[in-house]
RNA sequence: CGCGGGGUGGAGCAGCGGCAGCUCGCGUGGCUCAUAACCACGAGGUCGCAGGUUCGAGUCCUGCCCCCGCAACCA
């Protein structure tokens, strides 16, 4: 039996949770659950990203301590998963001890990378702040909010030797040890690292940012937040001591945003080649999501809570939508419509209906019973790859394509005309098929709509079979709201 | 010359050298097992623009126009 391990990254805590991040969580479940039905032994882990300036910002002007306000949020994020059905079975937060302490030997065994060296920036004692040389060049060199000349400032900083990882992080993507997916975001990551990796500062002086880690025998500096989250990964298997970590690491797949490539192809990596272990298998990078064809801004006030479209249409709807309807490949759209369309044409129409009516005729023709289980031998190749691929967009055009065959199959074999017949035989062979081609999509169905597919699983293995006294996805309910 | 993605019927997409395809929407017909569901057929495209290569180009090359990301310390 194999080990499966996936991860979705880890979400600032300085905002509640919105679709894109829902998004991550949803396909990350879906490769959890699939492997998890192929009989592997799944660790998947989410969780939260904790410290940092803004965090500790945040904190104050709500007048709680910044762990205090962590904790309301990362509360929010756990809530989402289980909004969604995820199935992940750990929830790391980079406040939790463990991984504070494992932060710490992760540093210690990377020290060799770590140097000490200053960091020199353009600096406003207005704003606290460093500005890069681009912004001082378009400001003219005065600070708009201030009204005064930029300052050059000198700042003790850790930096990690990222430059000296650039041919072995090229070797491992060229060679396909680390694959990352789509294609064109590999290309666009692999020219990134081409260019050059310069070395990243890891720290921050204590006295400017005191919410993080403290760097190991060095108590005025605190780790740098980025550098500290990206370890939760191996933190949260217990790294490096414990048997998750020995069993369950290089993980199988590690879903991300686009605007975290860089972190996740580059910096990550290069973290665990200092650290003398492997790179995950996989990367999977996922779109954007704009709603009305806008991106998502408070400003516009177009946000959508994940919460609206579920208590609206269900999980599995939700589910359905950003699997099937936002491109695994690219960025998306989510419109209300085009939700309410998939639901009643796809869901319940197609999906709803065929079941609906195979079961009535097992009732009706059959009287409810058939004495051997059906089965459907179709072929899935398709389906598997395109899971492989995280294509799951496709997987699902591909379930949709068995489904269309078997409405097709029932319109051709006109079962209603076979029992005007009394030809039982032959009765019996066509509802078979029929319902052991919905035995087989609820199958493949599993890891993207697991209520759904436990409830054609449950209807059509009932000892009498009929069609269920709640449609699975009823229409008029919708359209009332 | 910073890097990359994209522009194909009303909408969303596939095709990436050999008769322009899929889903939705629209129209017509069929069926009655079913959630006014299902099935069949049809209308609808000078494949961003202009050149070029080729027997043949959404598909390859060149130039141009238009959208959208990324551009390192903000996580």
């Amino acid at each position: 039996m194999s080990k499966y391990y996936v991860t979705t990254s880890i979400p600032y805590v300085n905002a509640e949770p919105h679709i894109g991040f829902a998004l991550e969580l949803v396909i990350a479940d879906v490769l959890a659950r699939y492997a998890a039905k192929q009989g592997d032994e799944v660790i998947f882990s989410t969780g939260t990203d904790e410290h940092g300036g803004k965090i500790a910002e945040k904190a104050a002007e709500k007048g709680v301590s910044p762990k205090e306000f962590a904790d309301q949020i990362s509360e929010r994020f756990q809530g989402l998963s289980e909004l969604l059905n995820v199935s992940n079975n750990r929830f790391i937060r980079t406040t939790d001890p463990g991984h504070e302490q494992r932060a710490a030997v992760i540093w210690e065994t990377m020290k060799k990378d770590i140097y000490k060296s200053s960091y020199i920036g353009w600096y406003c004692t207005g704003d606290e702040a460093f500005f890069t040389d681009t912004e001082v060049k378009e400001l003219g060199g005065v600070c708009p909010n201030h009204n005064r000349p930029f300052e050059k400032v000198e700042e003790e900083n850790y930096f990690f030797k990222l430059s000296a990882y650039e041919g072995k992080i090229l070797k491992a993507i060229n060679s396909g040890k680390f694959v990352i997916l789509p294609e064109t975001k590999r290309n666009e990551i692999v020219s990134l690292i081409k260019s050059g990796l310069e070395d990243i500062s890891v720290s921050r002086p204590k006295d400017k940012i005191s919410w993080g880690i403290p760097v190991p025998n060095d108590p005025d500096q605190v780790m740098y937040v980025w550098f500290e989250a990206l370890m939760n990964y191996i933190t949260v298997l217990g790294y490096p001591e414990n048997e998750d970590f020995k069993n369950y690491w290089p993980a199988s797949v590690q879903v991300i945003g686009k605007d975290i490539i860089r972190f996740h192809a580059a910096i990550w990596p290069a973290m665990l080649l200092s650290l003398g272990i492997e790179l995950p298998k996989k990367l999977y990078v996922h779109g954007f999501i704009t709603i009305d064809d806008k991106k998502i801004s408070k400003s516009i006030g177009n946000v959508i809570h994940p919460k609206d479209i579920v208590d609206k249409y269900g999980v599995d709807a939700f589910r359905y939508y950003f699997l099937r309807h936002i491109p695994s490949y690219e960025d998306g759209n989510f419109s209300w419509d085009r939700l309410e369309s998939a639901y009643n044409n796809e869901l319940a129409n197609e999906l709803g209906n065929a079941l609906q009516r195979s079961l009535t005729m097992a009732e009706k023709y059959l009287d409810g019973s058939l004495k051997d289980k059906p089965v459907a031998d179709h072929d899935t190749t398709r389906y598997t790859d395109a899971i492989e691929a995280c294509r799951f967009d496709r997987a699902l055009d591909e379930v949709w394509e068995h489904l269309r065959g078997l409405n097709q199959y029932i319109d051709e074999e006109k079962p209603w005309k076979i029992d005007k017949e009394k030809d039982n035989e032959h009765l019996v062979e066509v509802i078979s098929h029929m319902l052991g081609t919905l035995d087989m999509l609820a199958d493949l169905l599993l890891p993207f709509l697991p209520d759904t597919s436990k409830r054609m699983k449950d209807l059509l293995n009932a000892p009498k079979l009929a069609p269920p006294e709640q449609t699975l996805f009823p229409k008029a309910d919708v359209r009332k709201t």
